[in-house]
DNA sequence: TTTACACATTCCTATATAGGAATATAATAA
DNA sequence: TTATTATATTCCTATATAGGAATGTGTAAA
């Protein structure tokens, strides 16, 4: 079985690189689906199906004017993946972690 | 195809809900493979193989002592979801996020 | 009332896993 | 050595998608 999820959740919903890069792109503010296109040059159903995730995870929502639909983030729905990392913020930077990260960089 | 990574990141890893679950019951310090068994009551191999994963993913070090293999959190490592979150936070509970958090709940 | 446009949805396929069962490996104990 | 313990790995299967191609839907323009 791939990921047990039967639905989007918000944590599945940004491990998405291109669902992560779209969010981006609306930071500045509403976008219609053909602008997403254009930024991103993705194929349109492409674009249509990677918002429709984020839709269902409540990362973005609609907005509909004549035949185009502006989509906008969904901010506030981030602070979940925000709250789940602070628990670990304590723990940055300790000397456990620096030697860590040096190890591991080493490796490579 | 699925999720196009041929490698676990950051991202990916945490977006499995055992996988975040493990990394919690390491906040408190390192713990053997047969602590988290034990803790959890998963199968062994389910907490193993998980545990590779967050270990691809740089998230989780291990040390050998002995049989047992006690794995700690490299807290550093989830500064990355941490800061690409954070270029949202300005824009948290503002009036368009209130709303669509309303609707949204009012939905279900 | 047709045509064109903007976008969503469906159908299809390839593939990356999550989980279970069984087995391998490595270290200690007998 | 041999047995036992702790953990990793392999093999297998079911399933959730990501992407492409084609098609559907609704709105506006001609």
């Amino acid at each position: 079985m791939p990921r047990t999820a039967n639905t989007y959740d918000t944590f599945t919903a940004i491990a998405e690189p291109k669902r992560r890069e779209l969010i981006e792109k609306l930071i500045g503010g509403e976008l219609s689906v053909g602008q997403l296109v254009e930024i991103t040059s993705w194929s349109q159903p492409m674009v249509s199906k990677h918002l429709s995730v984020l839709k269902e995870a409540s990362l973005v929502s609609e907005r509909k004017e004549g035949r185009q639909r502006f989509y906008r983030v969904n901010a506030n729905e981030l602070k979940p993946i925000q709250i789940w990392v602070r628990q670990f913020e304590k723990y940055w930077n300790t000397q456990f972690d620096q030697l860590d990260e040096y190890l591991s960089k080493l490796q490579k």
